[in-house]
DNA sequence: TTCTTTTGTAACAATGTTGTAACCCGTTTG
DNA sequence: CAAACGGGTTACAACATTGTTACAAAAGAA
């Protein structure tokens, strides 16, 4: 962490200070970055069912997820009226702008589960 | 399709994503992420009631996670026997191989806080 | 003697989160 | 007509997590 960096978090008002923890929350809840790690694997439009699939959850908490990103304006969702229904769940650009640190992420994170077994 | 034959169809073999699955629910807890991050900030020993002082919760949650990542190979815990006690925790070589992910993925945290002004 | 300090732990009530089961839409297929 | 599809929503019971309070230990200070 750079010194620039570290004075702009200590010197942080409150605000921020709760829109750094706002985010934090965010990212912390669960399956949140299991979804953000494999829209990020292929970052082409992803589906509900899809994603649902990959990440083993149940639709409510999926919904869930997908609803708080895009309330923070992290993915968008466009759904098409196909029969039956299709809705596609693409990242934002800030969302993808997470993606080397999501990346080396979860690189460190199958290495430890390699080394684990 | 139930959602018991969902999980089985994963690519990864179970005991392996298991243990990724693991490390991504200690990661999620709450206050761990800021936690990896003060003692990422300053990669030298730091003790209980400064951790404390720093991601802002109760003693409780604060002992919980420290006591979580230890478990996990993540942080050594080193007590002083002084008066008051001392206890120091320290980063292990494997939670620093995490610092450059944490690091980025702060950086684009506290970006997004800055837009969100 | 009693107070103070740091670093916790134990018990517990309040709060938050999860999955399940049931249901909705609108359209096509049997 | 009824079922089935994808993509959800709602209600709710079960479960998980949180902070609070009370407590402890050891030794020096008042």
């Amino acid at each position: 962490m750079s010194q620039a960096q570290s004075q702009r978090m200590a010197s942080m008002c409150d605000s921020a200070r709760s829109h750094v923890d706002d985010l934090l929350v965010l990212l912390s809840k669960s399956k949140m970055l299991n979804i953000l790690y494999v829209m990020n694997c292929d970052p082409t439009p992803i589906r509900f069912s899809e994603i649902k699939k990959r990440v083993n959850s149940s639709s409510t908490t999926v919904a869930r997820r997908l609803g708080e990103l895009e309330a923070h304006g992290l993915v968008t969702r466009t759904a098409y009226a196909t029969v039956p229904a299709t809705v596609e769940y693409t990242l934002t650009e800030d969302a993808i702008a997470l993606q080397p640190s999501l990346e080396s992420m979860f690189e460190w994170v199958l290495n430890r589960a390699d080394n684990a077994l």
